[in-house]
DNA sequence: GGAATCATGTGAT
DNA sequence: ATCACATGATTCC
């Protein structure tokens, strides 16, 4: 099969696309050593294996076999292996005055000031709405300065997670408004929109050190990953790479700021604040796309 | 090898 | 001050 035109398919009404995928995954890295058959997992899925392998396929744009190949340890070697182009060496000064394209998806990005920071979103309204995506439903915050925050839910966790999101700027009114952010959402996971037409605009509401380790996030291109120490490295603070491994995970914008292609030294996923199954999901997926 | 243990910077309390 | 971390390197068995 040739390239998923990443349409709506990908994105099904209620996401429940991804609910079957994540368990497939789960299922995957917990008995990958036993290798289980399609038939095994469809079975445990109450599903028919030439339905869960057509879900599947259509989602990540791997078989369930590549895709488990895709998270590999062995693979993720690769990836960080790579590191012999500019990649975080190009200077933050260039990418910080205008549009640039940093990341995969043209983005524009801009700080608050630490003012606006130590107000805890004090004076700020912010818009959200929830949205399908590949990775399970998403709540999408947005202000009048751009993209603010991208969370994802799991079934049942709705409320915790929106409480999660909203106690970052405390002091912020958060007023429900899925007509501003849909068009974010659909902008967001459709990868033939990733153009430089209109980049994306995001605001990033964070410490000084939290935006820094954000910026270099948005460096990694797509199919690539660092390390923490990596980061710490290119931020000026070598011994720092548990402060950044903080950091990343206080990264409000999920997905968007590539949170997801951090990994540990040795190429573990080591952990996400959506869930570790998540961010082999979008790994998975991205190598898909790639 | 693998578990236990430190050194470590940041941000929240 | 103190504590919890999405780390990483070192030191024991």
């Amino acid at each position: 099969m040739n390239i998923t035109t990443s349409v709506p398919a990908d994105i099904t009404p209620h996401g429940s696309d991804y609910e079957i995928v994540s368990r497939v995954v789960e299922l995957l890295t917990e008995n990958y050593r036993d290798q289980p058959s399609l038939d095994a997992i469809a079975g445990d899925l109450g599903q028919s294996p030439t339905q869960l392998q057509k879900t599947f396929t259509r989602w990540a744009g791997l078989s369930p076999k590549a895709f488990l190949q895709a998270v590999t340890l062995d693979h993720a070697k690769r990836l960080l292996r790579q590191e012999e182009m500019p990649l975080l060496e190009t200077s933050f000064e260039l990418g910080l005055s205008g549009p640039s394209r940093l990341h995969d998806l043209f983005v524009t990005h801009e700080a608050m000031s630490p003012g606006e920071w130590k107000s805890r979103g004090g004076g700020l309204t912010i818009r959200y709405g929830y949205h399908p995506s590949p990775f399970g439903v998403a709540l999408v915050m947005v202000t009048d300065r751009g993209l603010a925050g991208l969370a994802f839910n799991d079934p049942g966790k709705e409320k915790a997670n929106f409480e999660d999101m909203a106690g970052r700027w405390p002091n912020a009114q958060f007023v429900e408004d899925s007509a501003a952010t849909a068009s974010y959402a659909a902008r967001i996971f459709n990868s033939d929109q990733w153009c430089a037409d209109e980049p994306l605009r995001i605001v990033m509401i964070g410490s000084d050190f939290q935006i820094r380790v954000w910026e270099a996030l948005l460096k990694i291109p797509m199919g690539r990953a660092v390390t923490y120490s990596d980061i710490a490295c290119k931020i000026g603070q070598p011994t720092a790479s548990r402060a950044v491994g903080a950091a990343v995970g206080r990264n409000p914008i999920s997905f968007v700021v590539p949170c997801h292609r951090a990994l540990g030294k040795g190429g573990a996923l080591t952990g996400y604040h959506w869930g570790l199954t998540r961010k082999r999901a979008m790994l998975g997926w991205e190598a898909g796309k790639a």
